[in-house]
DNA sequence: TCCATTTCGCTACGCGAGTAGCGTAACAGA
DNA sequence: TCTGTTACGCTACTCGCGTAGCGAAATGGA
């Protein structure tokens, strides 16, 4: 039996960097499956066929971008923890970063089989900031008793909790208290008070 | 100048009550504008003259039974921060509510007019949950000058990173390990261990 | 009674998501 | 070259959100 009519690997490539031109221009709200697929030069339907979904799309087109922002590691884990937590509320104040964000998960909720993929998209950042306890370990710079992850999702989840949720704000007063809870409460020495 | 027609004011009543029934039976997926007006006996563009939005009549129904729920108090901080986490954490297991509440932050993101009408709807629950300090504090349970909307913020938070962002199970022994943490971070002396 | 004003119901429309079906193009193998 | 198979482009469609415009109903006031 014959191979067929082989797929236009260029598709794929095209379509999600149109898609992800379409994100900065216009965020994720005048973001429409049509004009990509115009865009790139394909019909809307040959889109549908590899992506099931808008969403689909959506979220294919923010892995691609998400590992541009790179975590300044100064090996000073509480003032590290503290920049990361600040630059997550930072871009959680922009409106359209905001929206986006809050769509990712939605769509993981909406359609079961995208939960994967907008967790990994959180995953690998995540996994940045586990490696900042590792290396602190290795410094000597606290026990290694403590557990990281425990740590980070009291810190990140705060963060998130309320720029997302209760709407409260997240000023750098906030952070620093709030990290310094969470590192005490794992008891890590406090090196270096506010 | 004559006063016009007045406005029925049952429909207001009528239209909310529907919304409700509709969001029970199919959740926010099959929440149709429609179909609310039609059950409620009233025309579509009526709906929309008193809710700008699908998300805004939502919002509204959803504030009306989102009071059911109560909060038991048995005294004990911990066990409590625990009861409560944990009744979160089973209500994001449940993937219609999960849906609900991601819906919910989007439409505030959505929206801005909105944001502050989804934030109300946390805001009373976490009133609650704050009383049990202050609770707690007229015991005698613990000192007065810690942070109770830090603790919350971190266990509460915590609780919705992991159901709705990391997609990490959020079991009893996490939950008992994050109260114990967020508490100790605070200098709450720990009244009972694991 | 007549009029101005406001609400209501209805029809029709535009838009974007997603689907179905058809003809055609691009292959592999006989 | 002929056949089977798969991908592509295109048209047309359904569905739900949200809007525009019209005539009728319900009021208060002249």
């Amino acid at each position: 039996m014959g191979g067929g009519r082989p797929r236009d690997t260029g598709v794929e490539e095209r379509v999600v960097a149109v898609a992800r031109e379409m994100l900065r221009e216009g965020g994720y709200a005048r973001f429409a499956v049509d004009q990509v697929a115009d865009r790139a030069g394909v019909a809307k339907t040959t889109v549908y066929r590899r992506w099931p979904s808008r969403d689909h799309l959506v979220v294919a087109a923010v892995a691609t971008f998400l590992d541009d922002v790179a975590i300044e590691e100064t090996g000073d884990l509480r003032a590290d923890l503290v920049r990361i937590a600040a630059a997550i509320a930072a871009g959680l104040g922009q409106p359209g970063i905001r929206l986006l964000v809050s769509e990712l998960i939605a769509a993981g909720a909406r359609q079961p089989d995208l939960a994967a993929s907008v967790y990994q998209l959180w995953a690998r950042r995540r996994a940045a900031s586990l490696d900042l306890f590792a290396a602190a370990v290795g410094q000597g710079e606290q026990a290694d008793d403590v557990d990281p992850g425990l740590i980070l999702d009291q810190i990140i989840g705060a963060v998130y909790y309320r720029a997302l949720i209760t709407g409260d704000p997240v000023d750098d007063d906030y952070l620093k208290r709030l990290v310094s809870a969470a590192l005490a409460g794992a008891g890590v020495s406090s090196g270096g008070l506010a």
